[in-house]
DNA sequence: TGAATGGCCGACAGAAACGGTCGTATACTA
DNA sequence: TAGTATACGACCGTTTCTGTCGGCCATTCA
């Protein structure tokens, strides 16, 4: 019912946490599994992902672990829930390129691909960075965010 | 990754078609599994709840079957949803009353509260109606939708 | 050079959710 | 009372999700 995977939460989890120590150069998947408390090879499993979606940098050996790729500003949850769930569709039945399997049925597809579109980008318009700073409850002018037009 | 469920997605097929055919006084769940060619079983259940949540009438017996509650405009997407699908939650944790189990972890949830918020309310302002009337692309002036804010 | 740290990757097992079916009881009409 | 249709619960097979295990590779440092 529209939910996340809890893979995708620990994946933006660990990347707010990356974000709000900026002045460590690496941190290991252990060291942010520990830090809330989730499976740490789990997490791993992500975070490898992450790198390898280019969200991440990852780095062997003694004091190794990830740090963003790039700006917290300038990762979207919108691209992590993607590389971590994969593409994201509301309706069932629309993957790719082939459409229902049953007959005309599903007229229904039509306006919910709207829906879906308009969700995409509230996800998109939401930066790791924006995570990070959780104290204020109202928009604060940086960025995109405030108004998202629905046309259906 | 923030799919709708086959029988939320029967749901709304079924809810539209009934908007779709205002004349006939009820039509059974057959009718509509054949129109579309999915599980009657299935979708007769679905019915079921939709009528136990007071969006349908059902009236047993020949010539019996399911008719809107209310006029289609007055029925949102949101409704149906969450009566086949209970409440949703983007985050995996968020269920009711009681938080996060593990520590102070979901500090991610607030900020993602908000996009569950946004989202919500998107659903809510699609009525049957606009279903019924996939044509149009644009937005035609009747009804809330068109803008939604997001405040994050 | 070799041991410790830590990322990388595939396979797999348990649990939960989902999709769908069956059987039966009940309500209504003719 | 026969036929149509809803109401409801139990059940099962499949898929998806979550989490674990094992082994391999890369890097650092003593």
């Amino acid at each position: 019912m529209l939910k996340l995977t809890k893979k995708a939460d620990y994946g933006l989890m660990a990347l707010k946490y990356l974000a709000e120590h900026p002045e460590i150069p690496a941190l290991s998947a252990k060291d942010v599994a520990d830090a809330y408390g989730i499976p740490a090879q789990l997490l791993a499993k992500v975070l490898q992902r992450l790198t390898k979606t280019g969200l991440l940098r990852s780095h062997a050996g003694m004091n190794g672990g990830y740090a963003l790729a790039r700006d917290a500003r300038q990762i979207s949850a919108f691209e992590v829930i993607h590389a971590i769930d994969g593409p994201f569709f509301i309706t069932s039945c629309t993957k790719g390129a082939k459409a229902c399997e049953l007959t005309p049925s599903c007229t229904i597809k039509e306006p919910l691909a709207r829906v879906n579109d308009t969700i995409a980008g509230v996800l998109k318009s939401i930066s790791i960075q924006d995570l990070a700073e959780h104290e204020h409850p109202a928009a604060h002018g940086s960025g995109p965010h405030g108004l998202v037009a629905l046309t259906l």
